[in-house]
DNA sequence: CGGGTATATACGAAAGCAGATATATTAAGC
DNA sequence: GCTTAATATATCTGCTTTCGTATATACCCG
């Protein structure tokens, strides 16, 4: 889970990824696709590897990379018990709670005298 | 996005957000609670803050956290064209999709290069 | 006001990670 | 065997992130 999060915490890696999810590609063509070096393309698609993200097969010379279910099934399953959560509160409160900075509303609400 | 999974890749901020799961928590009981230095608690909040995964509201001298369900949904969403790949896939075995596509030639000298 | 508590921020050091260049591996075709 | 093509690995450099310690802020109570 972690490695999995932590592969695709990576921008050009979420890209490959969204890359390989239409349909399987060779190292060369998500080189092209990205517009970067050969040996960074390389890199990412270990790491993405290594986290089992992806899977490679041999053909002649080339390697071809797809992705592979389990992560995302594991993700899923890990994001059931938000689901619930998040279900049970967008219905009330939804305006409320968006401001990351709720410090000074909840101070008020807190206190229940308000002013400073 | 790639701030919430940024931030939840960090190990010690997943553990966070897995104590927030259950119910909000003081910064004092994280820290308690995770054995780890009052400043770090804090500053791994400020970072699931400003990724918008947190926010707090004020009681006193202490900070309440809570977990905000909004990035939990767009992961979630994010996952949803994955959702139908993985679906596909575990019916069948992986390795009878390589003999699907055996017009590649991959199959005859192909290696499965997983997960390691 | 002063002292204690809870949390946040600043800052320096160490570690981890992405980018670039150079080199190694493996297979193909002549 | 030699050359070229495709990909992988090694190494260095700079940047970002994390940990630790010290300090600042905000609040409560007497």
């Amino acid at each position: 889970m972690r490695s999995t999060l932590a592969a695709l915490a990576e921008p050009t890696r979420l890209q490959v990824v969204e890359l390989l999810r239409d349909r399987p590609h060779y190292v060369g063509e998500i080189e092209e696709a990205l517009r970067m070096g050969q040996p960074q393309v390389s890199k990412h698609l270990r790491v993405l590897r290594e986290a089992g993200i992806v899977s490679s097969t041999v053909d002649a010379q080339r390697r071809l990379y797809r992705l592979r279910p389990e992560p995302f099934r594991e993700l899923d399953d890990w994001l059931e018990p938000y689901r619930e959560f998040w279900s049970e509160r967008l219905d009330r409160l939804e305006a409320h709670l968006d401001s990351t900075e709720s410090d000074l509303r909840a101070r008020a609400s807190a206190v229940a005298e308000g002013p400073e």
